[in-house]
DNA sequence: TTGTAGGCGTTATCAC
DNA sequence: GTGATAACGCCTACAA
């Protein structure tokens, strides 16, 4: 027989756990319990292991212990985007959190296309995560059909409703507009232009303001939707088309601080100073919003906040813990700054 | 025995491909070919399989099969921060990218405070990715090791070596230091200021500067070194911090445009015009950059090419297509707007 | 405290 | 073109 050394070395298969095991003289149970469950294997046992592990380099393969255990230590992640100042906050409080709790983010960016947001999901579902977030609550029933048969904890973020699908933080977009709407009608102006960015969340949030400028007999309220990507270039020509339908306005409401930067940007340039001659507001309190000159006045949401509760709730569920509430609202806060 | 109907059926297993099979009447191997390599299996057996799938609502499990196949479809990508507006557009770009190419990004947001590079390595490597992205070209020789052994496709990032550990994308920041030394010194200045990130590139790029700088006898160099997070706050406070050591400056040079955003600030908020006072010129062209006033004169880097390109490089080379150029310099170039 | 047997869900490989 | 069998690397369950 061929009992020589192991047969063609050539392809070094990497380390596994017999491999382990053998160099500790072990079996490949106790380098697994010694790995993972440390405290029913004797100190001694778990040197042996440690000091096989560093020798023979082993790295252990996930793959194989979320098939035995259907636990992977993965959280899936879907945003719509990340480059636009948005998210982007969220996202990397999920993965902060997410890392210290032992796991890691499985992240996938949809665009605001939702080509099929069931496929996508689908194959996310494929690495068999241990929970999902979830930008948005607008699912087609196939995507919750979907989720539920995949039967792990999810949690819906930026946006609010009593019925999620699992567990939801975030806020009202609609009562962000109502805010927006009541500060100004308080002021007592009577004509507003809205920029709206295209996006779902952007257009509760014009309707919300809508609804309560509309309360009050008089109001002239026109709005504009603007394409995607919701930029500065974008808030400067909205400005501009509001301005060359109609004169003169009091205030411009705009569904994002970047689409507030360029409508400023745009009434100075038309020699219109703000806040004086035209009031401008924006939304999420962006990085520049507070250091923008006039600052900008917007909402502020605890995007951070988001993350971290999203991320421990998901964790928390998942590990067997009561989640003691499951629909949290982190609320806003109306930022009075410069320029509204 | 016990031939009845499986017994438990009580906690709902996700159907598996012999549940599919079953459904189908077909083996679970001819289920697989239908499914991954369905030009050797006759159509009407294919259809056949898609209705099972429908009706089991059958979802593969890619633990199983990457266990088996050795390939995950998994590309693992490290960086340093998001929310800073540095890399994010590469993020996201290698995201898209990826999800063309039918791969999903395991994302890891590591910090500057690199803990130990080599563990979260390591930690990722457990999920077998097929490949992997790094970004920077500084590693210990335990990550190289581990990497090495890993034996996936690598591609470091915005960064520039002849000697990466596999394949690289980036630019050189000391050669993006020399453009805006040399920029300066054409117009004749003498008194400059740095304001510079901690971070290693950061100071690559300022220690570019200054070589070009010192080159000219008579100039006068005060550079100082800001702490993360490398916000307006920040540059304002270092513009500051210059001026009250040594009065005049001809020109300030900023590590990213945030700093030079704050500078800008600090300077208009002390009476001093930029340019006509004071050039301030950052890095990045980061998408206020264009927009702020002055707008701000910076170096740009193709921040999505970088993403697109090492996306592209690891799936090619991981499908087994030749990679013509393993290290690619995708160049910068330096902006002239108002602000220097 | 440690070891053995069997299975997790898929695919490679070889047979039909 | 389709099926049977044996891995893939780990862990649960039970035995010693």
């Amino acid at each position: 027989m061929n009992n020589d050394r192991n047969p063609d070395k050539n392809q070094p298969r990497s380390p596994t756990l017999e491999d382990v095991a053998r160099a500790a003289g072990l079996s490949p149970m106790t380098v697994s319990r010694a790995l993972n469950n440390p405290k029913v294997v004797r100190p001694g046992t778990i040197s042996r292991v440690m000091e096989a592990v560093n020798s023979t380099g082993y790295i252990p393969n996930m793959l194989a212990g979320g098939l035995a255990t259907k636990r992977t230590k993965l959280i899936a992640v879907v945003v719509p985007q990340i480059n636009n100042n948005m998210f982007v906050d969220t996202v990397q409080a999920i993965g902060d959190e997410l890392a210290l709790r032992g796991y890691h983010m499985l992240l996938c960016i949809v665009g605001y296309t939702t080509e099929s947001e069931t496929e996508i999901v689908s194959t996310l579902l494929t690495r068999r995560p241990d929970g999902m977030v979830l930008t948005g609550i607008h699912h087609s029933s196939d995507l919750k059909r979907v989720i539920l048969n995949a039967n792990i904890p999810v949690v819906e973020i930026w946006d609010m409703t009593p019925t999620p699908l699992d567990m939801l933080v975030g806020f009202s977009h609609e009562k962000i507009g109502h805010a927006i709407g009541h500060y100004f009608l308080e002021q007592d102006f009577t004509r507003f232009g809205l920029i709206c960015a295209s996006d779902r969340r952007a257009q509760v949030r014009k309707n919300g303001v809508i609804d309560v400028l509309r309360s009050r007999p008089g109001s002239f309220i026109r709005d504009i939707t603007v394409t995607a990507p919701a930029n500065m270039e974008v808030g400067r020509s909205g400005l501009s088309q509001l301005i060359e339908e109609d004169k003169a306005f009091d205030a411009i409401i705009c569904t994002s601080d970047t689409l507030a930067q360029g409508a400023i940007m745009e009434a100075e340039a038309r020699g219109l100073r703000v806040p004086q001659d035209l009031k401008v507001i924006g939304f999420a309190d962006l990085n520049f919003a507070a250091h923008n000159r006039p600052a900008i006045t917007t909402i502020c949401v605890d995007k951070v906040k988001i993350g971290q509760q999203a991320a421990n709730m998901l964790a928390d569920k998942i590990e067997g813990h009561e989640v003691a509430e499951s629909v949290i609202d982190i609320g806003f806060s109306l930022i009075v700054r410069e320029s509204a």
